[in-house]
RNA sequence: GCCGGCUUAGCUCAGUUGGUAGAGCAACUGAUUUGUAAUCAGUAGGUCGAGGGUUCAAGUCCUUUAGCCGGCACCA
């Protein structure tokens, strides 16, 4: 007799063998039940549950069943494009961070009529409460199966499978190679769902693969939910940094030169307000600034062996000059030719020399988005010549230097990559063996949580990769640290070492913000271009109510001036509601208000937010000026 | 680079089955001297992204191309 023990430790027994269903039904919950938790791991509800089990009956409350729902819903979606379009083949479809998609191969890529026809099918199938069924078969059968449908990415799947026996579940009349969980029915996937978009898409990621069309979708086990998500997704559009950019006259773009920014009076107030940040707390790190050509014969970049890596996304010159020079796409072997001049004992090391190094890359046109990926950008680079033995201690140093800036800037919270060795790369194994140990030893020494990620590493070495997200939820890399033994050795960079013997040192890259353009793009979305006050491209604006206030203030905003305060005036024949309002919908952080009473009484007015506060007027100089101050 | 979509005034957007371009905001001019998120009136502003084609006639249809948007691929 099987005998089944519940989470709060009642027991149900039952005549010989029962699924979860079984219990469902017992408990009242045939219902809403839609997965079973069996000793702990999620399956379907319709699996049978091994004698004295531990076994939980799982509703949509369940925090597993967001994911399955999504699942499910990709595989009702893959369901309803064979009815629609019987001669496409199917791909993947699983689910994802922000929904699911399923990718299909099909000769016509879908219109979006067709994403509407399809979800209308869908809702229709709800309706009709088809069956999720779990089949379990030889990888020899699925693969004959699969042979008879034409399936030939399923196929190709199985043929990566190691294990004998594989689970395909049916729907309708789709067999689709999965895991599971699954609902029980369609039914139960409900109508909160959208197909929201679709796309092109590469069979395994891999651009030399087949083209496949991919449809993407959002499912939620409420209604309630699914609205909430598309007002997040609203609101986070109204972060985006391209539309602030021009809202607040920050800069713009124009296809003259695409992918590259023209930056305006604030927007470059900004800008150098943070490279001036940047500069402070690397001085505090004894980083020595330095600035190199832009423009370099591509014979420097044949020996980096940059030329044959990036020769196709490098910009070369054509001018009346024979040889050809190449804008140059990063810092590093023009930092190895300062390093190169005279010679360096091993008393310099560890070198930390920095520049903000003006970049040109020929990024993939498709690449281009707003500040974050661009074709001409600005590295808070430096590059650190070290010995091996301190590369721990200078790692360590950086972490401390990067979490210091990124805590400054309001992000208390970033992901960490460890992207290890590439297939293509430069090097021998033992010299990334030791590389990828150092790095490995110095990110534990400075008490990172990194995730690995496996084969993404630069040519020349193994890298640390500091991630924010955008308003959207794309990540993007900004920080970094790349452990390199292989230029400095390309690049004939020597030191002379305690015993008089010649070495190679270590060159340590390393970027905080990354790109200056990127770090600004997530900065506006961070802060929804409602800066602080020492980032603020206008710190104040001095605003009068009646003309027989102007002359006040305009002795008041030269005061704000002398006291390097980044102040504007606004003595126009307008209404105060009016100035406020547009002061306010620019973000300036403070609106100093002046009228007849402030005239009388000496003082000023200040709005900060939507509250104001009456002042003496170098009492609040001096608010504007302590809070805009930069931090140490 | 690949797939799809979009491109009309400085900005946000209308524009019917092809019939010869419109609104709001901004700008400019005038009036208003105002108390914390839009004072009123007037004026001006567009080779409809660019090139080619179909047509009596193209913002609208076809085609090439550029840029942008969403994904994919790429990212030193």
């Amino acid at each position: 007799m099987a005998h089944f023990v519940l989470k709060n430790d009642e027991s149900l027994h039952f005549e010989g063998p029962a699924t979860g269903k079984d219990v469902a039904v017992r408990l009242g919950l045939e219902k809403t039940a839609i997965l079973a938790q069996v000793n702990g791991v999620v399956c379907d509800l319709c699996a049978e549950i091994p004698t004295d089990t531990r076994v939980d009956i799982l509703t949509k409350n369940s925090p597993f069943a967001l994911d399955v729902i999504r699942h499910s819903t990709a595989h009702l979606l893959a369901l309803v494009v064979k009815i629609l379009f019987p001669s496409s083949k199917l791909g993947v479809g699983p689910t994802t961070e922000s929904g699911f998609f399923y990718d299909f191969q099909i000769e016509q890529p879908f219109a979006p009529e067709d994403l509407d026809n399809i979800e209308k099918k869908m809702r229709e199938l709800v309706e009709r409460d088809i069956k999720f069924e779990r089949l379990q078969m030889s990888k020899n059968d699925a693969i004959k199966m699969y042979e008879k449908l034409g399936e030939i990415f399923k196929i190709e799947l199985l043929n990566g499978i190691a294990d004998n026996t594989v689970s395909v579940y049916k729907l309708g009349d789709i067999y689709d190679l999965c895991r599971g969980p699954h609902l029980p029915s369609t039914r139960f996937i409900g109508y909160a769902f959208k197909i929201t978009t679709s796309s092109g898409s590469y069979w395994k990621g891999d651009s030399n693969n087949a083209s496949l069309q991919r449809i993407s979708g959002i499912a939620y086990p409420t209604q309630e939910e699914l609205a909430a998500h598309f007002t997040r997704l609203e609101e986070a559009a109204k972060r985006d940094h391209r539309k602030i950019g021009v809202e607040l006259d920050l800069f713009h773009l124009q296809d003259i030169a695409p992918g590259a920014v023209f930056w305006h009076t604030k927007g470059w107030t900004l800008y150098r307000t943070l490279k001036n940040f940047i500069r402070s707390q690397i001085e505090q790190d004894g980083y020595k600034e330095v600035n190199t050509p832009m423009l370099v014969d591509r014979v420097l970049w044949e020996k980096s062996g940059h030329w044959e890596k990036f020769r196709e996304t490098m910009f070369t010159t054509e001018s009346a000059e024979e040889r050809v020079m190449a804008l140059k796409p990063m810092n590093c072997p023009c930092h190895v030719q300062i390093f190169n001049q005279g010679v360096v004992s091993y008393r310099d090391l560890p070198w930390r020399m920095a520049e903000f190094g003006s970049c040109h890359r020929y990024e993939p046109s498709g690449a281009l988005h707003g500040l974050m990926r661009v074709r001409g950008f600005v590295q808070d680079d430096a590059h650190i010549f070290c010995t091996k033995e301190q590369i721990v201690s200078e790692t360590k140093k950086f972490c401390d230097l990067l979490r210091r800036v990124y805590t400054a800037l309001g992000f208390d919270s970033y992901f960490v990559k460890f992207s290890d060795r590439p297939a293509k790369r430069a090097g021998s194994d033992e010299i990334w063996d030791l590389a990828e140990k150092s790095l490995r030893d110095a990110a534990t020494a400075a008490g990172l949580d990194y995730a690995l990620n496996p084969g993404e590493g630069a040519f020349y070495g193994p890298k640390l990769e500091f991630v924010l997200k955008d308003c959207m939820g794309r990540d993007w890399q900004c920080g970094t640290l790349q452990v390199d033994f292989v230029l400095p050795e390309r690049l004939e960079a020597h030191y002379i070492t305690e015993n008089g013997n010649k070495e190679h040192p270590v060159m340590l890259h390393r970027a905080v913000l990354g790109s200056m353009e990127r770090f600004i793009g997530i900065l506006i979305e961070q802060y929804a271009g409602k800066f602080p006050t020492w980032l603020a491209p206008v710190q104040v604006v001095v605003a009068t109510i009646t003309e027989e206030a102007n002359d006040a203030a305009k002795t008041l905003f030269e005061a704000l001036k002398n006291n390097g305060i980044r102040a504007a005036i606004d003595v126009r024949n307008e209404k105060i509601s009016y100035k406020v309002r547009e002061h306010a919908s620019q973000k300036i952080p403070y609106i100093f208000i002046l009228g007849k009473n402030e005239m009388q009484n000496e003082t000023v007015s200040v709005r900060v937010g939507s509250d104001t506060t009456v002042m003496p007027r170098s009492e609040a100089i001096r608010l504007v000026k302590d809070d805009g101050k930069m931090p140490a």
